[in-house]
DNA sequence: CTGGATCCGGTGTGATACTG
DNA sequence: CAGTATCACACCGGATCCAG
């Protein structure tokens, strides 16, 4: 009965955690940092979900290395675009 | 933080649950009884899932009452098909 | 500020037994 | 055959503390 999971059926999961789906639409809205995004979610779930999200190219990572600290923003990807598109149309 | 969710987001939140798109694809090849969809997923797994996927739409039922025991069958909806054939867009 | 590590409680999952 | 009920367990999410 157990089966390796197909790399489509992980993706299908990850969007259906907490937070993946609230994270991609509040990037829509443009890049956001860190501390902005935990207003939409949880702080560990954020870190757990940002990981995984850029792991599939959903999101990719900005940082900017030369400020102390390093700022960190986060940025929606095409393919990611393309998954939020596709919800859309589920709506009624 | 927490905020009701929309269809939308219930509807993702199925598609990640397991079983979920495996019962789908299954229907994909045709029509399937309870008893075949259970090589599938596990048989509560299977009970809790089908409901959903039923109150969604994405699936339909389909009961013989004439026979003893009855003969229940599950039906892909156009709705469904819509769901799988957009992932198979993130195949690689 | 951007995380990582840990502990803890709730929930989905799985196995099993029971019913019509 | 097609479910329902129950119970134990693993895992995810939330809170908190720690680090660069």
């Amino acid at each position: 009965m157990e089966r390796t999971k197909s790399k489509n059926e992980e993706l299908i999961n990850l969007l259906g955690m907490k937070g993946s789906y609230e994270i991609l639409k509040e990037l829509e809205k443009g890049n956001k940092r860190f501390k902005d995004l935990k207003k939409v979610v949880t702080h560990s779930t954020l870190t757990k979900r940002l990981f995984e999200l850029e792991k599939f190219n959903l999101i990719a990572r900005k940082v900017d290395e030369s400020r102390r600290p390093p700022v960190v923003e986060y940025i929606l990807t095409e393919k990611g675009k393309e998954i939020l598109e596709f919800f859309r149309k589920f709506r009624e």
